[in-house]
RNA sequence: GCCGCCUUAGCUCAGUUGGUUAGAGCGCUAGAUUGUGGAUCUAGAGGUCUCUGGUUCGAUCCCAGAAGGCGGUACCA
C-alpha cells in the first residue's frame, strides 16, 4: 500500500453555486415579502415540478436557429424526452391547460422556484437560479397588464428598493407596426425583423449611432468582435431611429415620454409626430392598436399614483422576441452596480414580463389570454450583495451547553433538553471535550449567544455559570493582557443549577429574546 | 458562440533573465495558559506552481492546445 489513495477534486460544475446559511435567510427574507404583495394582490400559490416533457416546454420557442439549446434534458425511460425548466411561464401554461376545467378564469397564481438554463455563466448569471412568477391567465385587457407592471413596483418597495428602480413599459403591437412601417411585414422579413427587434433592444445600452451600426452592416465591440447588422438600408433604420428618438437622443426621448406621461397626450399627435418624422401620411393600424394600449395604461397608472420615476413607457423594451403578443415591461436598477473588485458590471434587468396571448393557446383549440411576470430573485439577491443592500446576517447559533465531565453528559443532554422545549436553539457540545478552550471557540465560531458551564465547583454549589458570548466578545476587546482576560471572564454569570432557572436566564439574553420573537 | 485578461498553499498575492530545498500575509493545527473566544509569542501542517503536449541537458517560467475563472460581446424563453 504504497500507492496514494486517488482523491477525488471537489468542485462545483460551473454555473452553479452553493448557498451559505446567510444567504439562505436572506433569500428567505427576500421571498417572504415578495410573496406577501402578490397575495395582497389576490394571487394564490401553485407549484410544479423541476421537470416536464420537452415538447410541452419547447415547441414553442423562438429559438429556431438552435432548437433545444441552453435546456438540460434527459431521456425517460419510456424514451421521451424531459427538460429542467428554463422559466416558471411555460410550466403554468401547461398546468392551465391540464386544468382548464377546473380553474377559475381569470386564473390569479404566483410560484417560485429554481429554473436551469444550459449555457454560459456571467456576471450574476448562472445555471440555476431562482425566480418568482405572477401571472393572470384569461384576462385579455390591459388593465390586467397594468396590474403587473404596479405589482411589480410595489414589489421592489417591499424590498426596500423604492427609488432605485424603474418599470418600463413598451408594447409590442407598437414595434411590429414600426417594422411593418418600413416594409419588414410578411413571412419573408421574419429573420430581418428579429434582428432589427435586437437591434432595438440595445438602445439603452449604446448610444444611438451604435444601434444603427446593428441596423445596417454590423458593428464591432471594443474586444474587437463583430456582430452581424440587421442589413436595413440607412432610410429603414434612420425610420427605426427616429421611432427610438424622435428628438435625436434616448435621453430626450425618455423625457419626452416622461412628459405625455403626466400631460395630456394623445395618441393621434405620437401618430402626427412619427408621420411627420417618416415623412409618410398613415401609420399602420397595429401601431394605432398598441398606442391606444399603452395609453390606457398610463391613465390606469397616472390615477393610481405610480409616477414615471416608478413605471414608464421606454420605446425601446423588447423582450422575448416571439413570445410576448401585446404590452412587455421590464424592471431595471437604477443605481450602479459593481463586483467583488470594484469593476462596474452591466447588470441587466432584474426581472420582466409581458402579455403572452400564445402560450396557453397551443394546448387548446380556443384562443386564452395571459399576461405575468417574473422576477429574478438570485440576479436581484446578487446585485443587492454587490451593492451591501442584502441583509445578509449570519443566523444565530445554538446556545452550547459545555461538557466539562465526560460523566456527566446525562445532566448536560438533560439542560439542552429543556432549552430546546423552551423553543431555544441548543445543543451539547460533541467535539473533542479535552479543552474547554475549544469548546468555547466552536460556540465562538457558530454565532453562539451564549454557553453554559457547570463543572465540578459549580456542581457542588448547585449553580451553573452562563457565558453571555456577545456582551463577552465586546468587553473582552478591551483587555490586552491574557492574565487579566482569562481572570475577568467576560460576558459570565452565575444562575441557578435547575433547569427553569437556567432557561429563565438564558430566555432574558437579548439575541436569544430576538430568536423567541421571530420564531414564535 | 466570439474577443480580451487571468490561473503559484484553504484565501489574497510575491517570485524564478529557464537551474538543486518555491515564498509572504492572513487562515488552519498544536503549545505557552491543568477551566475561558480576543491579543501576544513559539512551533507545525499544508503545493503535481490548473491540465496535456512541445522546445530544452533541465520547464512553475518559453511555445501550442485544453479546462476553469473574470470581463466584454452575442443569445436570453
Amino acid at each position: 500500500m504504497t500507492e496514494k489513495k486517488k482523491l477525488i477534486a471537489p468542485r462545483l460544475p460551473r454555473g452553479f453555486e452553493d448557498r451559505l446559511p446567510a444567504d439562505i435567510g436572506a433569500i428567505n427574507a427576500m421571498t417572504a415579502k415578495i410573496r406577501k404583495v402578490y397575495e395582497r394582490y389576490g394571487f394564490d400559490p401553485v407549484e410544479t415540478p423541476l421537470l416536464e416533457y420537452t415538447d410541452t416546454l419547447g415547441k414553442f420557442l423562438p429559438d429556431t436557429d438552435r432548437p433545444n439549446a441552453g435546456v438540460f434534458s434527459l431521456m425517460d425511460d419510456d424514451e421521451q424526452w424531459m427538460s429542467l425548466r428554463y422559466d416558471l411561464t411555460a410550466p403554468l401554461a401547461r398546468h392551465f391547460a391540464e386544468h382548464f376545467n377546473d380553474l377559475p378564469k381569470p386564473y390569479r397564481s404566483y410560484r417560485a422556484g429554481y429554473v436551469f438554463r444550459n449555457e454560459k455563466p456571467g456576471p450574476g448569471r448562472f445555471r440555476q437560479f431562482m425566480q418568482f412568477d405572477a401571472d393572470t391567465v384569461g384576462a385579455a385587457g390591459p388593465e390586467a397588464d397594468a396590474e403587473m407592471c404596479m405589482m411589480m413596483a410595489d414589489t421592489m418597495d417591499a424590498l426596500g428598493l423604492a427609488g432605485k428602480y424603474v418599470v418600463k413599459v413598451n408594447n409590442r403591437k407598437v414595434l411590429d407596426g414600426v417594422l411593418d412601417a418600413i416594409g419588414l411585414g410578411g413571412e419573408q422579413m421574419a429573420a430581418k425583423r428579429l434582428a432589427v427587434l435586437r437591434a432595438m433592444d440595445k438602445a439603452d445600452k449604446f448610444p444611438i449611432e451604435e444601434v444603427k451600426k446593428l441596423l445596417e452592416g454590423g458593428r464591432r465591440d471594443e474586444s474587437g468582435d463583430f456582430t452581424q447588422g440587421a442589413g436595413l438600408t440607412p432610410a429603414q433604420s434612420g425610420a427605426v431611429a427616429q421611432f427610438l428618438t424622435p428628438f435625436a437622443t434616448v435621453d430626450r426621448l425618455i423625457r419626452f415620454f416622461g412628459r405625455v406621461w403626466t400631460k395630456p397626450f394623445t395618441v393621434r399627435r405620437y401618430e402626427e409626430l412619427l408621420m411627420k418624422a417618416w415623412g409618410v401620411s398613415s401609420v399602420p393600424a397595429v401601431l394605432t392598436e398598441g398606442l391606444r394600449e399603452l395609453e390606457q395604461m398610463r391613465k390606469l397608472f397616472r390615477v393610481a399614483g405610480y409616477a414615471p420615476d416608478r413605471i414608464r413607457i421606454d420605446p425601446s423594451v423588447v423582450r422575448g422576441l416571439e413570445y410576448y403578443t401585446g404590452p412587455v415591461f421590464e424592471i431595471e436598477l437604477t443605481f450602479k452596480v459593481q463586483n467583488e473588485k470594484g469593476q462596474d458590471v452591466v447588470f441587466g434587468s432584474v426581472g420582466g414580463g409581458g402579455r403572452y396571448d400564445g402560450l396557453v393557446s397551443r394546448f387548446r383549440s380556443e384562443p386564452v389570454p395571459a399576461t405575468g411576470f417574473s422576477i429574478g430573485v438570485s440576479r436581484l439577491a446578487n446585485a443587492l450583495k454587490l451593492t451591501g443592500n442584502l441583509g445578509a446576517v449570519e443566523p444565530t447559533g445554538p446556545v452550547v451547553v459545555l461538557v466539562m465531565d465526560k460523566a456527566e453528559t446525562a445532566r448536560y443532554q438533560a439542560i439542552t433538553s429543556g432549552l430546546r422545549q423552551a423553543g431555544i436553539r441548543a445543543e451539547m457540545f460533541m467535539g473533542n471535550t479535552k479543552n474547554f478552550g475549544k469548546q468555547v471557540a466552536y460556540a465562538d465560531k457558530r454565532n453562539a449567544p451564549a454557553v453554559i458551564i457547570e463543572g465540578s465547583q459549580e456542581r457542588e454549589q448547585g449553580i451553573v455559570q452562563i457565558k453571555d458570548m456577545i456582551v463577552g466578545k465586546e468587553t473582552a476587546a478591551a483587555i490586552s493582557d491574557n492574565a487579566e482576560y482569562k481572570a475577568a471572564r467576560p460576558g459570565q454569570f452565575e444562575c441557578k443549577g435547575d433547569i427553569a432557572s437556567i432557561v429563565a436566564a438564558i430566555s432574558e439574553l437579548p439575541a436569544v429574546a430576538q430568536y423567541l420573537k421571530d420564531n414564535q
